[in-house]
Order: structure tokens, then sequence, then C-alpha cells
DNA sequence: TTGTAGGCGTTATCAT
DNA sequence: ATGATAACGCCTACAA
């Protein structure tokens, strides 16, 4: 059969002889270097020989020379989160698609690999990228960060705290704000038990944020906030379930629950349901990320939208950025986070 | 500051230098590599300096000369199923975790890039890849698959035709055998008008694979399919919901669903009760994969497990023995996939 | 306009 | 037991 081998063992020395130039020519062709001057003839040829052979270059002699790998990683904290919420998965939906289309591959890198610390900053030591997206850094990796940012290695954070990582460029929402929101829409609509269950153990700055924004609206009608009301969760829907009922077991009296996110909300409501409680008649939820299920469950969740794929592309579009040698000044990108309403905090109800 | 700058322009000449030694000893020291005979005293002093100038090899230099790379790519038809449904997530995982645990990188790739098919072979003939798992095959891209499988790279097929792919090695569930299963539980519930939506357009043999179990089990009651109580989604709740929509505009009578995934099920779940119809009370529905919002949904969704995380662990653990340059005999697994019974089809309905 | 030569950082084959 | 030396495949001055 005399159809081109795409097998690849093809080098470029292979294809200056088909072509009958040296691997100079070759290169100069395929890489187009301008103001060369290779003849129009000559760069047919080439080009010919290249497409008969099926060459491709190969990636480990060109990053070997040129530095560069054309690869960026997008490192998350756990493996585990990708099985039960969505999140992440939208976020790499948007560095994928952003990075593919500026030609850079994209590495899913978990910092915690089995229990352990992966040494996710092997990959750079080793080149084998060229930038780095981090999301929801746990505070252990504080210090990791601020030690590649400060090298200049191309670094955007996502989801984290912008005190913590002052120097770093960043793209996230203020979750606090965002908390203060959901927050202040179940006050407002006359609750005054107003749970709160964390998306995942504390240690994230994501989690912490939420608590103040949950801290400050209560403050803001004059309620200081009551630990007995407050649960973290671990973020999938079993672990909001267990929250809910671990909430619930302390007796302490709840009209209304914000979740951390929409997939521990959707657990919790689920535990209320089981306890014979009614959403939103007897409690009033509402969630964090606007999930795409969230519009269809019943009831709808009112949430708040994170937009997670629109961080990713603009993460992405960033990173590539700095990786080309640009200092955009300004590093930190906060985007708005609208609340959603839909039927799960149902109507105000009256004072209690 | 006399920290060991991790910044890595650290060359193993750099080590050699500072331990006394030459690049060579450098090398068996860092590889162990046995009978080389280096004394206990060399190899204290080139680990120390090794340590003391953070170095770590360069990928590209150390892959140029291994041929190996230590990335494999898993490959989706599309980043935006991504954002919509969480199958790809939780198989994503799998292959993550486990690639990680034995040493590997994983690349993710679009199968289709911007309405257009992406090189993903470009990443084989490149060389940045050592192997390659490949989910949900659209038709079009059989023949690039069968070519690889033949040049012998190593590669592994998830959610696919076994026929199309004979001589490929191939993770899978028996998809016609579940949707057997989970239309004849309608069946055998009195339903005899069961609709069927298809998680993705026609092209996908995934999809194809389901409608042929669905056909099959309407036969087994004596029933023939109906085109009219077919419709194909695309992934999301939203298509989901669109197809129900549909369905029900043809004013066809139904009374039950065998949905091609969950996502879609919530969808279509949705549209009946926009249309005043109560599941299961009016409607029966069954979804497909058991996504972990299932048992929390309201009402919880009976469907079938197909345990990505499982598979993609799977694939990730044959692939790895691919590429180790076995060559096991079977080349077709396939695991079982249990019906989940929940809430969602109610009881057995007395025959029409 | 094209060819020659050196180097990127490793590994691996030889001598010593 | 250790150290030169030659690849691996590509890029890019520099020379012709």
């Amino acid at each position: 059969m005399n159809r081109p081998k795409t097998s690849a063992r093809v080098t470029s020395t292979q294809v200056a002889k088909l072509a009958g130039v040296s691997r100079t020519t070759v290169s100069f062709v395929l890489n187009d270097v301008p103001q060369m001057g290779i003849s129009e003839e000559t760069r047919e040829r080439v080009l010919l020989a290249a497409r008969q052979l099926g060459y491709v270059p190969n990636a480990a002699a060109r990053s070997l020379v040129s530095g560069a790998t054309r690869t960026v990683a997008l490192v998350v904290p756990h493996n585990e989160h990708l099985k039960v919420d969505n999140f992440i998965p939208r976020m790499l939906a948007g560095v994928n698609e952003t990075c593919h289309a500026r030609g850079y591959k994209v590495l899913f890198e978990p910092m915690i690999e089995a229990g352990r610390p992966g040494r996710f900053v092997d990959l750079v030591d080793s080149r084998r990228i060229d930038g780095l997206i981090v999301l929801n850094v746990p505070r252990s990796e504080d210090a990791h960060l601020a030690h590649l940012a400060a090298e200049g290695f191309p670094l955007v954070v996502l989801g984290s705290n912008l005190d913590a990582h002052a120097g770093i460029y960043s793209i996230d929402v203020d979750t606090r704000e965002a908390a203060r929101t959901a927050t202040r829409h179940l006050l407002a609509l006359g609750h005054r038990q107003v749970a709160h269950i964390g998306f995942a153990p504390n240690e994230y700055h994501g989690v912490s944020e939420r608590l103040y924004g949950y801290r400050d609206a209560l403050r803001e009608f004059g309620i200081e906030m009551d630990p007995e009301r407050v649960a973290f969760a671990n973020f999938s829907a079993q672990s909001g379930h267990e929250a809910m009922r671990a909430l619930l077991a302390r007796e302490v009296p709840i009209t209304a629950l914000f979740a951390g996110n929409d997939t521990i909300a959707f657990g919790a409501i689920a535990a209320l349901r089981d306890a014979g409680l009614r959403v939103p008649e007897d409690v009033a939820v509402v969630g964090y990320d606007d999930i795409p299920l969230a519009a269809y469950a019943a009831p709808p969740l009112t949430t708040i939208r994170t937009a997670p794929y629109e961080q990713g592309c603009e993460a992405a579009a960033l990173l590539v950025r700095l990786i080309a040698g640009e200092q955009p000044a300004e590093r930190h990108s906060t985007s708005p986070v609208p609340l959603i309403v839909r039927a799960s905090c149902g109507t105000p109800r009256v004072a209690a």
C-alpha cells in the first residue's frame, strides 16, 4: 500500500532528502520564516514532500531547542472533585477551549494525589509546561505559588483569596460579596434562622469567603452568626445530605439555608425532604454556582451564577498573554456574580 | 537567601560539577542504574548536590532520547460535553487517578475543536504522547483509530461499537443490553407506550446501541418501535427538556420514558412537570448513567449505573500495560451495568 | 537562495 | 568505578 505513513518516524532529514534540499530549508519552509528568500518552487517541493511522508515535527526535539512546550497545566485540588461537582469540569471546558484555540495543550493535574501533595512544581522544573492555572488553592500551598510567581513563571490563580496572593495574577469573583447577596436574599424574604453549609472543609479560601459573606449579611440585619447553624460538607450531594442531617439533628430551628454549592444544596434538599420538610414552604434554599441542572430541578434552585466556563476562558486567555511575555497592569479580575432567582426560596414570609 | 532555587535552569552538568563527577555518573545515580558499581560515597555526593541545586531532569531532553513522554491523552468528542453532563468528568477522574498513580500525565483533548475535527492524531505523530484513550468515537473517526491500532500504537477505546473496532482494545459496557434492561423494566411495570430520547445525535455508536436495545425490548413484548416516540437530544438537560417538549407536541400518548442519560432525564422530567404531568404517576422515567445527583433528585431517578470512574480506571490501567509492551489476549472488557431502581418509575400499573 | 555546524540536556556505549 | 563521546531531532547563526 502506498498511503502516506503517518506513523511519524519521519524526520526532517527524510523530508529534505525527498525534496532534494537541506534540513535548514525544510525548517525555514515549515516554520515559514520570513525574509529568508525561499523560492516559491522550492517551497512547494518541500511542502509536498512533507505531506507525502506525513511529516510532523518531533515535539520533544522542538521544545528542547525552543524552550517552549505549548502545553499548560490546570491544577485542581483533588481528582475527587471531578466526580461529584461540575464546577471544575465547566472550568476545564473553558480553559481547554481557549488554550486549544491558541495552540496550547492542557494537562489536567490534581494538586493532591492519593492523600499527599502531588509535586505539581515538578512540571515547572522539568519544563514540561509553559504556564500554570491553579484552582482553589489550599492554604498549605500558598507558599509554592508565591515562589513560582516571584520567579516570573506564568501563573494564574482562580478562586482564591486576593490578599493571600497579592502579587499573583488572578481571575475570580467576589465570593464574599456573592455570599452576602445570597444570604441577604433570604433575610430580605423575612428569614431570621438562616443556616449555612460550606462546600468543603475550611482550609479552602473559597469556603471562608462564603462564611464571611454569610456573617456579614447576618450582621447587616443585626443577627450574630450562630455556629450551631453552620456545617461543612465536602463538594458532593451526599456530603450535603449528611451535613443537613447533622444540622437538623442539632434541633436548632432553621427556616432557610445558604448552601456552599448547588450540588450540596441538592443533597441538603433531599435531607430536608427525608425529614418531612418542604422546600421552599418550610425551608428556603439558595445554592451557589448555578450548575446546569439547577434550573431543571424540583424545585428549580435559586443560586449564584459563577460562570466557571467563562472564568476558565478568561484565565486561559490571561495565561497565554503572560506566556507571551506581556505584563498586564491589572493583576486581579473580578467578574460579577448575579443571583438567579428561581422557586427554591418561595415568597416573602411574615416575620416570626 | 540560600534556599535551593527550584527555578530549574539547573542542568545535570551543574550537578556533576558540584558533586565533582561526570555527567554520566550523575545520570547513573539519579536513574539508579544497577550493576554499575557506583560507590556509596559518590552516590551520596551526587544526590546531595542534586538536592541542593533543586535539580529536576529536563523532560524534553529525556523524552527526545528515550522516545517516551510519560504522557497520555484522553480524547473526548467535544469540549462542550464537559459543561453539561458529568459522565466525562467522572471518567477523566478515573483515568487521571490511575495514570498519575503509574507516573503518567494526562492531556485532555477534544476530538472536535470549534466545529471541525481536531488533529488528535498529531499528538501521536509529534510523539507528544505514549498512548491514547478515546471516548465515544463518532463514526467519522473510526478509520483514524483503526489506522493507529494497526500500527500498534497503544490505544484504548471507550463507549464504542465492538464490531466497528474489532481489532482495537476496548473497555465498555454492553450498552444495548443495558438499554434492553431499562426498557424492559418499564414494560414489566405494565407500560406499553414507552418513549426514548437519545443522548446525542445518532452519529455516536452509543446512541444507536441504546436505540437498538430499546427496540429489542419492545419486540420482546410484541411491540414495534414507533419513530413518533423517539427523539434525540444533545447531552444537556436543556436539550432533554426540548426533546421532551417535542415528543409531547406530537400528541402521541406516552406513559413512560427511557432517557439516554440522566441529565437528559432531568430535563425531560422538568418538561413533563411544565406540561402538568407527574413523575412517576403519569409518566415513569428511567435514566442512564447514575450520576451522583440521581439519588438526590425529586423523585430519585431509576437508572442504569455505568460507573464511568471505574471504566476510566480500567482503561488507564490497560493502556499502561499496552505502553509497557504487553499484548493482553482479551481485547474487549465488558462490565456489568446494573439497573438501580428508585422512585421515578413508581409501582406497576394496570394494563391500559 | 541554500548548506554547514553547533548546541539544546539527556541517556547509553564504549574505553579507561 | 568513572569519564569521554556519540546520538536523539530540531533550530538557527553563519558561511557560501
